[in-house]
DNA sequence: CCGTTCTGTTATGAATTGATTATATCAGGT
DNA sequence: ACCTGATATAATCAATTCATAACAGAACGG
């Protein structure tokens, strides 16, 4: 299954935005004419498509109608300036939003995440190798699931949520069991190293979950 | 410490954002004009601010200068369609972005998530060849990391934070140990000397760690 | 009800830290 | 030049902190 589908003639800005989606922890496929698009929409599984308007033979109004006969996978217009907005109205009935040229690639960052985290209940969480999505709780580690517990699950993400930053273990506690304990200090110690056999290569010589000594852990 | 206060006089629209944001996973407070954002300012910690501008009693462009003079919280302004440009221009001076109603909230979340990224994800200290990450616990000499044990950073940190100045030792102790003990002098001493061993070129002769011969030390 | 998994606890050993001590060196006054 | 008190340095050692394995009770699912 590709999660992202994106249409755009430029490749230097093709490529571009791939690379950011990426990074975002989306598998991507470019196509760079509407032929293209609608052949791969037809093989594959897609969950979100980035269409530009503005393509050579095809153009991007026929493309997107003609995705809409097929299925309802929610498609995002990339469009220049628009010149007359009544065209732009009609297109949008068939999109789930557009976004004008130039835009800010944070934006429409936001824009697809929204739309997944709506459309296919899932909030992922991008480092590395790591892939975590909160609403289906559910972990990746180079692609293939962890079979992480509630507490390491709950634990890995306040780390990665923290990612840099040396955190207490005290904090740490609070934040994952929620209360005091008497003996925090070596149950928390103990998870860490569930943890570190889970997600490092090399427990021994961890090189995610660092220990600051005498203060906590950091994720890196 | 509170990540974000909202300052929006129409509770509906307020609470609405709140729940986005807490969402999001940020802690959220909501003033409701800019009296209490101002109070609530001086007696909390907050980490970004989403002022909008109409408000009733002091004005939201009152509320972003008074917040400046204080600190310099980053603050998203909300204003209705600007009418005179130009107002806006010097406004935004004063803001770190701004966005205009009606809004969508993906973009106000982007936005929002954008400042915390580049804000937050490290608290550098930059003195030369030395920096200091406060929250990662890291420093670096030349590019390559030092390995300081905990104490060592904490009075590396207390050193460079008070550049400059002469520093007894005792008021040194008292705030990288916290108490006062028996043998106070010699500890810190010590310390001192495991610092310059590995911040120093030449240990012997101290260019940055200073000795203020019967008062303490001085780093420059 | 039983077996499995999860979670907290404890024990042990290893690694690191940091206080202490002892000795050497230095600065400044006489 | 000498003395005194302050600082530097090296080495030692005890306390702290962490890693790891093993165990037992709790929670869970069939």
């Amino acid at each position: 299954m590709i999660d992202i589908l994106i249409v755009e003639d430029n490749k230097e800005i093709g490529t571009l935005l791939c690379d950011f989606l990426k990074e975002d922890g989306y598998t991507v496929f470019l196509a760079v004419s509407g032929e293209e698009a609608l052949e791969y929409v037809n093989k594959h599984t897609i969950r979100l498509v980035v269409l530009d308007i503005m393509l050579p033979g095809i153009d991007g109004f026929t493309v997107c109608r003609k995705i809409r006969e097929e299925n309802n996978t929610p498609i995002i217009i990339v469009s220049a300036k628009v010149e007359k907005e009544d065209k732009m109205n009609g297109l949008v009935l068939g999109a789930d939003d557009y976004i004008e040229k130039p835009y800010d690639i944070d934006i429409l960052l936001a824009k697809i995440r929204g739309i997944f985290k709506r459309r296919y209940e899932s909030d992922m969480m991008v480092d590395g190798n790591l892939k975590i999505d909160k609403i289906r709780r559910i972990a990746c580690f180079k692609d293939s699931e962890l079979t992480l517990t509630s507490k390491e699950f709950e634990l890995l993400l306040l780390l990665v949520e923290n990612k840099g930053k040396a955190l207490k273990k005290d904090w740490i506690f609070n934040k994952v069991w929620g209360f005091d304990s008497f003996s925090e200090q070596q149950t928390l110690t103990v998870h860490i190293q569930w943890l570190r056999q889970k997600i490092e290569e090399d427990p021994k010589n961890p090189l995610r979950i660092k220990t600051v000594w005498g203060v906590g852990y950091r994720f890196e």
